[in-house]
DNA sequence: TGTAATCATCGATTATTTCGATCGTAACAG
DNA sequence: CTGTTACGATCGAAATAATCGATGATTACA
């Protein structure tokens, strides 16, 4: 059963005239008789009597009339629904690092929720090395992390940042009037780390342990905003990118050391080289590019 | 769209995997590939995702789902109804000549509701000469008549039995006693008679006629019970078929006088060719004509 | 009785569906 | 890291189905 069928049927029942019918569809006569031979044949009873010239819908035609109006009704509102729906509703789940969620996500939902106010956005905090998987498992639509460059067969990066990975400490720290800095200026100091998946942590404390660089953990902690108002307090230095610091460094509440480094950290959205973008998702990217 | 493309994606959907479904559904793995496809286009989005090795419903796929199973839901609640209602539902509208309604339908009908009880039947008293038209409006779905053949290039006789026309008195008639009748024993006779397109009726007096006997119309009436009683009551002779007389003969209320005649009256059951034999009316049919 | 209207049917053409074979990718085992 | 297996996509060929135009048959109507 075809819904070519079904509108053929239809207009005939009202028409009740072949050749008007065949008019009305683009179809030839013969067609429309074909159409519904076929119909008849699935259905197993005649639908219509042909008369002398009049045609005539069938006891069984008449039956069978309300249902096909029925399905062709609810065939185009499943088509009208898609359509809506890919413009007008669904969700989106966002997998995002911590200081992304915090320092970034924030503007962004705001933006996108005002062109899109039907869509749901879910926002999914994931450490870096999971990124992956859980785009493998499709548990999340696209990734913005901030870490190494991914890379992976079949993981597409849709935008990759640079970011500044800063090392700070309080405005009161024996360390912050220096001007110069070199990696040894960091021995036995006090840091306050970020978690150990962390890839600009990790990338600090290789540089340390590569040049022999003694140091000691005061805090390790998930929580960046725990992070930076510890360091605040003069607990120790922590390392943060620029993009979480700036309110601090503003009301100078924290103190970039000068210390420079080349640490291959990226802002990056990402998603699953077979995930299909839906326009909504499509509009998101565009307005991450935009706002990143 | 066509049901088995739906059949198709609501199949895969549960298994979320094409072999297995190509399988269920004895079709080739690029079968179901390419009717996916075709829904996606018909509809414009992508139904499925295939991340990795897996497959996953997209958004859109997820909102098909359940309009999908309500489509096929629908189609075999039709097709079921259409079954049901061939042996089980409907209407058949009779077209019937007086005398047959009083004396032969009655058991018919009866006979019917026993093996059919839910198919209505409706009764429509009509004249011979109106058989054809209605018939050809579609107006009724089958006549039983009483009368001269019924010859039209698109009627169908289903059945054509010869009926016995009668001349009836009263007992107490003074024709009654006479055993041997000829065409001018009725001259200057009263007569009650049915309606002028009777047919009966018509070969009667056209005999009459014919031998240029006089006679007087007592009394002319639609209804065969008043014509009898009239008779009975010693008014006049009539003219009607046996069958329409049986209960006055047994009880000696009417004599039929032994006036050899040989009209061409049939009780007839006719349709129009081009009328569709419902499994229902073809019970119908049968019923009629083991019972008279 | 001839004419116009109408639907069914037929054969040819075109479009679609299906299949089998093959390719590419991902998961998994060794 | 590599070979193997499982899986869906894709392609071209074959089978099937849809469509058309022409024709035939029937009916209504002038």
């Amino acid at each position: 059963m075809d819904l070519k069928q079904l509108k053929t049927f239809v207009v005939l029942s009202k028409n009740k005239n072949y050749t008007r019918t065949a008019d009305a569809l683009g179809y030839a006569q013969s067609s429309i008789s074909a159409q519904i031979q076929q119909l008849e044949q699935e259905l197993n009873t005649k639908l219509l009597d042909r008369i002398g010239k009049k045609v005539f819908l069938t006891e069984s035609g008449e039956m069978f009339l309300p249902y096909a109006v029925e399905m062709l009704t609810l065939a185009s509102t499943i088509k009208d629904r898609i359509d809506n729906s890919l413009s007008s509703h669904g969700q989106i789940i966002i997998g995002a690092s911590e200081s992304l969620c915090i320092f970034k996500l924030p503007a962004i939902v705001k933006s996108f929720k005002k062109t899109h106010p039907n869509i749901e956005l879910h926002l999914k905090l994931i450490e870096n090395d999971q990124v992956v998987q859980q785009l493998t498992d499709n548990t999340i639509d696209i990734a913005l992390t901030i870490g190494n460059p991914i890379k992976h067969p079949s993981i597409t990066s849709l935008l990759k940042k640079r970011e500044e990975i800063l090392v700070l400490s309080a405005p009161t720290h024996p360390l912050a009037s220096k001007n110069v800095f070199a990696i040894k200026d960091f021995a036995n100091q006090s840091l306050v780390l970020t978690s150990f998946s962390c890839n600009y942590r990790a990338a600090f404390e290789y540089d340390l342990k590569a040049h022999g660089i003694p140091y000691q953990i005061a805090l390790e902690s998930g929580s960046v905003q725990a992070i930076k108002e510890m360091a605040a307090s003069g607990l120790g230095l922590c390392v943060l990118p620029n993009l979480a610091v700036q309110k601090e460094l503003t009301a100078n509440l924290l103190n970039a050391l000068p210390y420079k480094n080349n640490y291959n950290i990226y802002t990056q959205l990402v998603c699953h080289d077979s995930k299909w973008i839906s326009p909504n998702l499509a509009d998101f990217i565009d307005l991450v590019k935009e706002l990143i």
